[in-house]
DNA sequence: TAAGAGGGTGTCTAGACAGCATGTC
DNA sequence: CTAGACACCCTCTTA
């Protein structure tokens, strides 16, 4: 069937296709056509990755949109909406909008509405619904990338809940779900209520084989020879192998499978020694300037790790990384130009990075529930093995597991290269996932009974595919007591079906996208603070005195360290308000609470919207400490330390408030990365999340009666500090555009604290501070609004300079070198 | 005498969505 | 209860 023969999409897209060398549909996408994805059927397309599922969920798209409507597409992954996004814009060109909508990338709000196409987040369409989104009932074509996700128990319930909600909005809807290859997707068809497209065709041949001793075995009966010498490591043979065998003029490059982060950077370290010795020189040039950008993105030692690697050709990849470095190394594998890349599971169900050859080194994986290794999925070994081959420079691609004997060989193919993926089960029976759900489907309309509800969760894929009707009854009730007695549904038992109705705390819960349990861990902490306030009245100097007290150990700790400069704080409780709460306690009886920013970056660090922190051997020591001797700062009760399970939880929490509070003091990104044992990508995420829970934290203490509102004030300002990175004092300068934790201090520190200060302070001191650098002096003084921006003929004030230099770590990032200059 | 081999012990373990308002060094 | 890689430390061996 040749693309230009189809009718009903815009003019013009048919050849258009074809001109991208699309003469021919694949099997699958023919018998999607056939099945009626033109004509706005509803369509399960289970079929292997890169086997050409983008272009049905197109085909689906477009015609809908040429017959007037509008469509949305639901990605699992944020990187991937971007990655779609510029995919589908090739079609702009024919009259077709594209939109993006992600937690951190809006095409604009306004905007969007008028977009034809619109790639989104599961979530982000689950919060556009809960925000009432006027779009929403406009589609006409909804398709669902890696539906298999709906598997996943912490993820899966929402993709399903808001495909049921889409579904029950606009009952005409096209459903397109795309899937991996999966045991049950007639189950997925029978709920969507969709026809079944199920392939094993791929356009690139995949041999998937099991390497021990001499050669690789395949799954089509074939051999291949790779020996490995005695004392020869497995990996790099197989990695060399594929790099000495030459196709299109090039050799082969490698993604290797490991189970954890450090094995993907020791894999990395090792494998470098094959890649770096059949580099060409032109490669090496390039690469060292790869190597450059890495250690700009960061400088912890993860960034130089993996910056160390990458001049060798070989890469590491996990979620530890931060995502510039992410997105450098996939570009970079995918121009060829390293040649393996050593990862965590990140990279087999992220963005399109495809291998000649997938090496799954690891099988086996750790898993705290269950308290040793686990093998992996099926599913998930071939996703991985998935990634081998790549469209247009492999004539095939080849995934190979890893055995160390003939039995482990036999085990492999039984288990992975003959297996069947598992079936895929709903993971909404269960209370977290409900929690949120219930509250969310109340509060937007869609559930105003009990009896409503259970209706609406009829149309899950829960519902289709279990066999005890009473499980997510009772689940349900078991959530809706939870939801009652904390404020956020009322229950009405008068009538013949119970009525639901959310309260308005609840609503604005459910808009904020926070799950139920940590709305109410915020709200009693918050609370807490109203009670320890009245109390603390009594003795007015007692707040004060903690806080002072309080905060010495911290210093105390971190002057011990040599590389690090304690900044002294020159003020206590003042703030840019006016009304603060110096003033407020001077002329008020109501002493102002306690509220410091650990203690608000310890409460939302123990709402279940924040991924804990792993203790470490001597960490639970270590932060009992900590727990007695800021005592007074936490919000909320604290656990036992003898008597209470939830204690080793609570110190998980105090674990990530500290890294947070690290932060917020302008601690270096490389000290926090080694005193806590995590990589800059973490430390980013950890910051952001907290940022999105105090930024709701301060919506719900505004919404609720009974939080003193200086409590909004500090959580505000809690929240600032975590957002620039700074210090109090600098919160003023961090806000200027160009102007970051670090160069806020450097300018405080030659005398400029303030916004007001950069409009009239001498240039020679700003040029200074700011190491003789003019353009980005210029730059920032003209986002300070000073009148008259322009350094020319200022000369740096060396001074100032020196103080800046003495302020920060030696990071060697260039700055350095030019201040340098400056005294020669 | 020092480097190195060999063995026992202890430690640690994957991932990543949401809001809101605009830009680090 | 179930694992395995690796760092670390100690001891013994060997050039």
């Amino acid at each position: 069937m040749e693309p230009s023969s189809l009718s009903g999409l815009p003019a013009g897209v048919g050849e258009a296709l074809e001109a991208e060398g699309v003469a021919e549909l694949y099997p699958p996408q023919e018998a999607a056509v056939d099945a009626g994805v033109v004509d706005g059927e509803s369509l399960v397309a289970a079929v292997p990755t890169a086997s050409g599922k983008t272009l049905i969920a197109e085909l689906a798209m477009l015609s809908s949109v040429e017959r007037g409507g509008k469509a949305l597409y639901i990605v699992p992954l944020r990187a991937l909406a971007s990655e779609k996004k510029a995919e589908f814009e090739r079609w702009e060109e024919f009259g077709v909008t594209v939109g993006v909508s992600t937690g951190n990338y809006d095409s604009d709000g306004e905007w969007l509405a008028s977009r034809d196409i619109i790639v989104a987040t599961s979530e982000k369409v689950d919060s556009l619904i809960r925000n009432g989104a006027p779009w929403i009932d406009d589609l006409t074509c909804v398709v669902s990338d890696e539906v298999h996700l709906v598997d996943d128990s912490h993820r899966g319930p929402t993709l399903e809940v808001t495909l049921a909600k889409l579904r029950k909005v606009n009952p005409g809807l096209q459903t397109v779900a795309l899937s991996a290859t999966v045991g049950n997707a007639d189950v997925i068809a029978e709920w969507l209520n969709a026809e079944l497209v199920e392939s094993d065709w791929r356009p690139i041949e995949l041999h998937t084989g099991v390497h021990f001793g001499n050669a690789i075995n395949f799954d089509d009966g074939s051999q291949r020879e790779v020996p490995v010498e005695r004392g020869e490591d497995q990996t790099a043979r197989l990695v060399a192998d594929a790099l000495d065998t030459e196709e299109d003029g090039q050799g082969g490059s490698s993604l290797v499978f490991v189970n954890s982060r450090r094995n993907a950077e020791s894999s990395a370290r090792k494998l470098g020694e094959v890649t770096a010795s059949r580099l060409t020189g032109d490669d090496r040039d390039r690469l060292r300037e790869l190597a450059e950008e890495i250690r700009g993105v960061s400088d912890t030692d993860t960034s130089e790790d993996l910056a160390d690697a990458v001049e060798q050709g070989s890469a590491f990849h996990h979620a530890g990384l931060a995502s510039e470095h992410r997105s450098l190394i996939e570009d970079a594998f995918r121009d060829r130009l390293i040649k393996c890349v050593s990862a965590t599971p990140t990279l087999a169900a992220g963005v399109n990075t495809p291998a000649r050859r997938v090496i799954v080194r690891d099988w086996r994986r750790y898993d705290g529930e269950f308290g040793g290794m686990q093998p992996l999925d099926v599913l998930e070994v071939h996703q991985m093995c998935g990634r081998a081959g790549r469209p247009g420079l492999d004539p095939y691609g080849e995934a190979v597991l890893l055995a160390n004997s003939a039995d482990t060989r036999e085990e492999l193919f039984e288990r992975y290269v003959w297996a069947e993926a598992e079936p895929v089960r709903s993971k909404l029976a269960a209370e977290p996932a409900l929690r949120t759900h219930v509250l969310a489907t109340v509060a937007s309309g869609f559930a105003a009974t009990r009896d409503g509800l259970l209706s609406f969760l009829d149309n899950t894929l829960y519902a289709t595919q279990t066999d005890d009707e009473g499980r997510l009854a009772a689940v349900t009730d078991t959530v809706l007591d939870y939801l009652e007695a904390n404020g956020f549904v009322e229950r009405d038992r008068d009538g013949g079906s119970e009525g639901l109705a959310a309260t308005g705390i609840g609503h604005t819960v459910s808009r904020l996208y926070l799950d139920p349990m940590s709305a109410a861990e915020i709200l009693d902490g918050l609370r807490t603070v109203a009670d320890d306030g009245a109390g603390a009245a009594a003795s007015p100097d007692g707040a004060d005195g903690e806080f002072v007290a309080a905060d010495d150990p911290a210093a105390d700790a971190d002057a011990e360290d040599p590389g690090f400069t304690t900044y002294t704080r020159a003020g206590e409780a003042e703030t840019d308000d006016a009304d603060g709460p110096a003033a407020e306690s001077a002329d008020s009886d109501d002493t102002s609470p306690p509220v410091t920013p650990l203690g608000l970056y310890h409460l939302v660090s123990r709402t279940p919207d924040t991924y804990e922190l792993y203790l470490k051997s001597g960490d639970r020591e270590e932060y009992t400490e900590v727990c007695y001797e800021r005592e007074a700062e936490f919000l909320g009760d604290v656990p036992s330390e003898y008597e209470d399970v939830r204690f080793e939880d609570w110190l998980a929490a105090l674990k990530t408030g500290r890294l947070l509070e690290d932060w917020a003091n302008e601690v270096d990104e490389d000290r926090i990365a080694e005193r806590y044992g995590v990589g800059p990508g973490d430390i980013r995420g950890k910051v952001d999340t907290a940022e999105w829970l105090l930024r709701a934290a301060e919506t719900l203490a505004r919404d609720v009666d009974g939080i003193d509102g200086d409590v909004v004030v500090q959580v505000r300002e809690a929240r600032k500090r975590l957002e620039y990175g700074v210090r109090e004092e600098l919160l003023d300068l961090a806000g200027v555009r160009n102007v970051g934790r670090k160069r806020a201090r450097r300018l405080y520190e030659a005398g400029i604290e303030s916004r007001a200060d950069l409009r009239e302070a001498d240039k020679a001191v700003v040029l200074g501070a700011l190491r003789g650098r003019e353009r980005t002096a210029e730059r920032i003084l003209e986002n300070a609004g000073r009148e008259d921006p322009s350094l020319d003929g200022v000369d740096p004030d060396s001074s100032a300079s020196a103080a800046a230099t003495a302020g920060a770590d030696a990071d060697g990032d260039g700055d350095g070198q030019a201040s340098l200059g400056d005294f020669g």
